[in-house]
DNA sequence: GTCTATAGCTTGATAGAC
DNA sequence: GTCTATCAAGCTATAGAC
């Protein structure tokens, strides 16, 4: 026994990929490598780099893994090809999102849940909204966060630019906090973000059915209010320090 | 046991092992079996299940890989050995030390300090003073949390009554507080609790240095206070509700 | 670009001597 | 209990026809 749980039969192969018989013929076939990638994605955040093969992944895009090899070389590439693809919009959206808030905060200024609303909201949203490759390039992405053996480059690359500015803006909220309370902070809130885009399934179980992963506009709510109160608790100068 | 300032003199590979060299035939050699255990604990953890070979778990153990297969048969019995050797100390431990902290809260009563204090130190402390085992086995616990495919029934069985017994606690000093809020509040913990004892270094990199992944102390503290005031924010009726 | 075919290796697992 | 030896199956990756 090698596989543990079927490969889902869930088409992240070839959905709203019709209507373009001619188009750039160019370099390769856009519609092919992205099916490839699609499939990959799917399958790399439900098991994992090694807990899926290249067949795999050429099965379930439709194509030969000869193919795969052509588009992304070795099985490592395709990995890094499926992170890279969505890191930039990710996170460039975070960073645009509290920039505005930024900007324009509304009466009163910036507060600690406004800006969490604008920097958690976006991957909330692409995963909900975004169709099926953004939900898994989430699970991913969280998977990857929790195993830096993989993408710990690549995540620090492409996503710690948005954390850092993020921390600039709560600076900006708290200028007394310390700068080492600020990141253990966000450490518990990356920790929560991780979690819950990863949609597992525990906390259905453990609720006895009362939550359920999936509902991801709740768990965004729950997780400004819950982190903005703990970055007061942690990081607000009080008499105890 | 309640006592974990007794640093085990645990080692991954088989120093240490000595001073018994009449003993229990009857069942096969406790040693061996066990520094197949080690040996595959801190690969799990560092690798994933199928991102660890047999030969590598019988390499690193010194054995052959026909022994691993006589002790464990399968790998995936192996991965569960691994995963069920320390389930009931630890939950057990943790049950005990909030039921301890409930019985004799000290003066005032329960806080959700306090009681979060009882729940999360154990797994710090046997992360920290343990020996390298338990580590790895905290690493292991955090990685299979945030991924359930495997040991999604198995932590759901030793790990669920344990939060469980803490979520009914803590309804007693918030007996106002919604069910789901509590559970979505306890996610947001786990996944802190969860992504700091995978130790993955991130942080580190993140903040340049200022925090330590491996300051498990420090995090404990933080993790007590933030979690405490993101239940207070997200758990206690308020005029918005 | 896409496929067939296959090389070359590693894997999980077992049989059997000691 | 522990090891040697080995198998069948599966893997990544490539060469080459179309």
């Amino acid at each position: 026994m090698t596989k543990l749980d079927a490969p889902a039969p869930e088409s992240a192969s070839a959905p709203a990929r019709r209507g373009r018989p001619s188009k750039a013929r160019a370099q390769g076939n856009g519609d092919t490598r992205e099916g490839i990638l699609d499939a990959a994605e799917d399958l790399f955040s439900k098991h994992g780099f090694y807990g899926v093969t290249i067949r795999e992944v050429a099965r379930e895009a439709g194509v030969d893994t000869a193919l795969v090899h052509y588009y992304f070389g070795a099985k490592r590439g395709l990995f890094d090809a499926v992170f890279l693809r969505r890191a930039e919009v990710w996170n460039n959206e975070r960073v645009d999102a509290v920039n505005r808030y930024a900007r324009d905060p509304g009466p009163g200024g910036m507060t600690l849940e406004g800006l969490f609303e604008a920097f958690l909201r976006p991957p909330f949203q692409w995963s909900l909204k975004g169709g099926p490759g953004w939900k898994h390039y989430a699970a991913l992405v969280a998977q990857t966060n929790a195993n830096p053996t993989f993408g710990g480059e690549t995540m620090a690359r492409y996503f710690d630019p948005a954390i850092r500015r993020l921390i600039e803006l709560i600076k900006q909220i708290m200028p007394e906090a310390r700068e080492v309370d600020l990141y253990w902070a966000y450490h518990n809130l990356s920790g929560a973000l991780t979690l819950t885009l990863g949609e597992t399934g525990r906390l259905d179980r453990l609720s006895g059915g009362l939550c359920r992963s999936g509902d991801l506009e709740a768990a965004c709510d729950y997780m400004i209010r819950f982190a903005a109160a703990g970055f007061r608790a942690v990081c607000a100068p009080g008499p105890d320090r």
